[in-house]
DNA sequence: GCAAGGTC
């Protein structure tokens, strides 16, 4: 029997055919630049067998939605894309090529298996390649064909997935044609618009070549930062008042703060600091209580792909993109797991000492990890996501990190790191705190003594949690101790920030705008378009909305739409995701949630078109208002 | 000329 097998990328395939073919295999170049095509045997046990395997690869996705010609920009009114039939098609030569070579491939094959990463994504690739190939060779069916499970490339779990394989799961399949044609049809008709309608109405305000496109990710990134921006300079600092004492025993200085929240009026702080003052022996303070509780400080969460960007651009100022990159490159080697996953939590049946034994002989942390597997290892936290694909990120095989760039050493370094964080116990400590009343206010001082460090051993360089550098002296209950200093302050609430990367990167995960390999590009694009730029302040950079992005979201959110429904605000997308998550359920059809959606999305058009003269009337206010 | 999603 012969199997065509086929990954999702060219790294997949070399890695797949080297385990399986068992190092014996035999390389053709195919006609695309990066797409190699290995044949090998290998016994697939079952109803299989023994089988010839030829081994290759896709580049992602490489068959798209089209428009008919006759739908092209200027030839239709942009509403009729709406309902226009859309077209398979290839966008350039090399998707064309990629076909044509699953094409020949599949010729001679008995049977097609899909060896695509498994996520919703990986699932449509996987239909993308079906398709091809059952068009080239009517002997392949959806009924016949097979698709590998994989999360990883280790030599055991290859195999493994090899001979375990299940069916292409439609409904995820059918979810993700969902979003694509969703997103092509609401993003190229309001794109049509919104373009063609503020270079008409603004001559010379905008550069021939500029387009404003909308796009269900653009729009709502874009909306988050103008948000910010208005936060920001809408700020108006006020004034507040706030009581503080200084006690002093045993020449050891103690602030204590008030436990009132500050004031924004004046004359009520002052009364209160009165009183106080009022008071026979105002320069003395009475201990009122002291105790001393037990803390924690939790370990971190098993690690998920955005969690990686935020703690890879905090502490080695990596890109988010910067960050998966070296990422996906330490996966292809076998190194590290998967690592896109939205997982924080590991799989009950996974054996993670088996990991951490792996880390036993890593001149830094090897010696740590033998602690774990010697009494130590503690079951790692659960959090709440599952993609049901990919367990979280985490260390595969030991690597001394030579051969890596610098950059995949830091990224692999906090992976073990974090992982091992995860299977120790949480930091201990013990927080006192004491009490003390002045007058009739109340004050307190804390300070915090760490007792055991346990995974923060490891886990130093990505976070700090520290006993207090101050000391306590030893006040007892009752105790009236000598003020040195009690005053009425003034303090001056300060303005939020402009928006940095991380955190929209941030707000973006949290709201489902876009996937952990798109949200580094989402932010791209509102800077190509010209909404956003970057500008440094102090040693960070922030974003700030142009003229045009300012403009965009005022009018868009002055155009009253039905059921409340805004563009530029994070829910429409989420609630489509929630659509594809029922589309995968089995709780609902693709036509269904398509109607829906389409309609949804036309009342917008149309709504948006009738009010047209408010997107040009708040874009011209903005400009007018920046002078 | 236009989206978002893969990957190179």
């Amino acid at each position: 029997m012969k199997i065509l097998c086929v990954a999702e990328k060219p790294s997949i395939a070399k890695s797949v055919a080297g385990i399986l073919g068992g190092g014996r295999f035999s390389v053709r170049s195919s006609c695309v630049k990066y797409i190699k095509n290995y044949d090998f045997s290998f016994n697939f046990g079952g109803s299989l067998g023994q089988c010839e395997v030829t081994m290759t690869s896709v580049l992602g996705n490489f068959r798209n939605n089209i428009f008919p010609d006759e739908y092209n920009w200027g030839r239709c009114e942009p509403m009729q894309l709406f309902t226009a039939p859309l077209k398979k098609g290839y966008e350039n030569k090399t998707s064309q090529s990629v076909a044509k070579n699953i094409a020949t491939e599949s010729q001679d094959a008995d049977r097609l298996m899909i060896w695509t990463d498994c996520d919703r994504e990986g699932e449509s690739i996987g239909h993308q390649i079906f398709e091809v190939a059952s068009e080239s060779n009517r002997r392949i069916t959806l009924e016949n064909t097979l698709r590998a499970q994989f999360s990883h490339l280790e030599r055991s779990h290859v195999i493994h997935a090899a001979k375990t394989p299940r069916h292409l799961d439609m409904k995820q399949v059918y979810a993700v044609q969902t979003r694509g044609e969703l997103d092509i049809r609401s993003g190229f008709a309001f794109t049509r618009l919104l373009t063609d309608l503020l270079k008409s109405e603004i001559p010379g305000g905008l550069e021939d070549k500029t387009i404003v496109s909308y796009g269900s990710c653009q729009f709502p990134t874009l909306g988050f930062v103008v948000d910010r921006y208005i936060r920001v300079r809408r700020f108006i600092s006020e004034p507040f008042w706030y009581l503080s004492v200084t006690t002093i025993k045993n020449r050891i200085h103690t602030l204590f703060t008030w436990t009132k929240p500050s004031m924004f009026d004046r004359m009520t702080a002052t009364v209160l600091y009165a009183n106080c003052m009022s008071q026979p022996r105002n320069d003395f303070g009475k201990i009122i209580a002291k105790q001393e509780n037990p803390t924690s400080n939790y370990k971190p969460l098993p690690l998920t792909t955005v969690e990686l960007q935020k703690i890879a651009a905090r502490t080695y100022r990596m890109t988010a993109k910067d960050t998966l990159k070296a990422a996906e490159d330490l996966y292809t080697k076998g190194i590290i797991s998967y690592p896109r996953t939205e997982t924080d939590k590991f799989p009950a049946k996974m054996d993670l000492k088996s990991f951490i034994q792996r880390q036993t002989g890593h001149r830094e942390w090897g010696q740590y990890a033998q602690s774990l597997i010697d009494g130590k290892f503690s079951p790692p936290r659960s959090g709440r996501h599952n993609d049901e694909a990919h367990p979280p990120i985490h260390p595969v095989s030991c690597h001394d990190g030579g051969g890596l760039l610098v950059k995949e050493k830091k990224i692999y370094e906090l992976v073990v790191r974090h992982f091992l964080a995860c299977c120790s116990d949480d930091a201990k400590g013990s927080l006192s705190k004491v009490t003390l009343q002045w007058g009739d206010e109340i004050f307190t001082t804390s300070a915090l003594e760490v007792k055991e460090e346990n995974y923060l051993e490891i886990y130093k360089q990505y976070r700090t949690w520290k006993s207090s550098a101050k000391k306590i002296p030893p006040f007892e209950v009752g105790e009236e101790v000598k003020l040195q200093k009690a005053e009425l302050k003034e303090g001056k609430t300060s303005p939020p920030n402009y928006m940095t990367e991380t955190e929209l990167i941030a707000l973006m995960d949290a709201n489902g705008i876009g996937t952990d390999a798109t949200i580094a590009e989402h932010i791209d694009k509102i800077q190509q378009r010209e909404y956003v730029t970057s500008l440094r302040e102090g040693s960070k950079s922030v974003l700030v909305p142009s003229e045009l992005g300012m403009g965009i979201v005022q009018g868009f959110d002055n155009i009253e739409f039905n059921e409340n429904i805004s563009l530029t605000k994070p829910f429409l997308r989420k609630d489509m995701e929630n659509e594809l998550s029922m589309i995968c359920s089995g709780n609902k059809t693709k036509p269904q949630v398509i109607e829906k959606l389409v309609n949804m999305y036309q009342e917008a058009y149309v709504l948006t078109k009738r009010n047209q003269q408010t997107l040009v009337r708040e874009y011209r206010n903005v400009i007018r208002e920046n002078g």
